[in-house]
DNA sequence: GATGCGTGGAA
DNA sequence: TTTCCAAGCAT
């Protein structure tokens, strides 16, 4: 019974769309690193790194990290800081922590074999019910569905689905199950994602291409283009950030270490803070350092203006060389203090905001 | 169940 | 330039 009214989608031969997907995945699949053999290890390290991110921004990235940690052993031996310098860049930081606190998990409970049952993935740190299926899938050709980003797209406009996909998950998880291949759960939902990711594209897709055109509710429409619906969308504030370069006596550079478990945790950063309205640059930087450090500064010349865009809001960030004059730094907003030389800033993971201070540092430093 | 969590590409 | 949103998860 292929085509069932029960099912809640009629008129969907599941047993037809899923064999010509198949077929189109046999000539048109991409060729990614992860994808030639299936060594759950590697499987796991490229999902996470797939969490909201795209595939040309991932692929060095995981070659980098399995030169560096090449089994489950290596990276639960190493310590957090290699971790973090490993995945800087790469965003949402909690993904490198949780693989490093899985690992430890791995080698502790399940004797360094990465687990294979739904449950025991699910209950590993960093690792949902999407990041479980593709795993499960590729790794161990397990029939457990996904519902990232490229399959939320196509399956809307499968269906033609009238709200935005974050009001009907449950729909398309239970659409998502139904019609994955049973027989080929591997290639199936590699084969999903493909389709979002090449042919299902957000922007102009190409549905001449697309083996599912005939099936397509939103391409029989002609509101394919306008699908998935859009989420709603809230404005994000912009904060403006002074930021202080402080050299001591030695021409040493005072960096700290964000907490951990928040926004950018684990890494080290210039110290600075909010400007408050009504202040100058220089009032914001002498305040926020003598509140988070308790140490007294000179604000001096100007250095370079980042701006930047999180998530949920935006930055400026306004840098200033500054002078050490005098107290003993304390760690009261951060983790730890260093004062360290310009060529040591390397070996300790920044954010992306933080990297380009560091190369102004350098170009400063050539001139003078 | 809403919100916090990075960065980069595309339009 | 701005906006959207990518192989989502945790709390």
């Amino acid at each position: 019974m292929a085509c069932s009214e029960t099912t809640g989608w009629p008129g969907l031969d599941i047993v037809e769309l899923r064999q010509l997907l198949l077929s189109w995945y046999q000539k048109h699949h991409r060729d990614l690193p992860w994808r030639n053999q299936r060594n759950p290890y590697y499987i796991w390290v490229s999902e996470v790194m797939l969490q909201q991110t795209q595939v040309a921004t991932v692929i060095p990235y995981f070659h980098r990290w399995l030169e560096r940690f090449p089994t489950i052993d290596d990276l639960a031996q190493a310590e957090l800081q290699p971790v973090l310098k490993a995945w800087e860049g790469l965003g949402y930081y909690a993904r490198a922590r949780n693989l490093h606190k899985a690992a430890k998990l791995i080698i502790k409970n399940y004797n360094g074999f990465f687990p294979n049952s739904l449950a025991e993935v699910l209950s590993l740190p960093g690792i949902g019910r999407t990041t479980a299926g593709g795993i499960l899938s590729a790794a161990f050709n397990q029939p457990v569905s996904i519902l990232d980003g490229n399959v939320k797209r196509v399956l809307s406009r499968l269906i033609a689905l009238s709200v935005p996909p974050s009001q009907a998950l449950p729909q398309l998880w239970a659409l998502s199950d139904h019609i994955l291949d049973p027989d080929n759960p591997r290639d199936f939902n590699q084969a999903l994602m493909d389709l979002g990711a090449t042919v299902c594209t957000r922007a102009n897709p190409k549905c001449d291409q697309c083996p599912w055109q005939g099936y397509c509710q939103a391409y029989n429409k002609g509101i394919q283009s306008r699908l998935p619906m859009r989420e709603e969308s809230t404005p994000i504030p912009h904060k403006r950030i002074g930021v202080a370069v402080i050299y001591n006596h030695q021409e040493e550079i005072l960096i700290d270490r964000r907490p951990t478990d928040k926004l950018l945790g684990g890494l080290w950063e210039f110290p600075g803070g909010k400007i408050e309205a009504d202040e100058t640059v220089s009032d914001c930087i002498k305040r926020e350092i003598l509140e988070e450090l308790a140490i007294e500064i000179e604000v001096g010349e100007h250095i370079i203006t980042v701006d930047h865009a999180y998530t949920h809001f935006r930055v400026s960030l306004f840098v200033h060389a500054c002078r050490y004059l005098g107290g003993e730094p304390q760690p009261i907003g951060c983790e730890e203090i260093r004062w360290v030389k310009l060529d040591e800033l390397d070996q300790f993971p920044f954010p992306k905001a933080n990297i380009k201070i560091i190369e102004a540092l350098k170009e400063r430093h050539k001139k003078t």
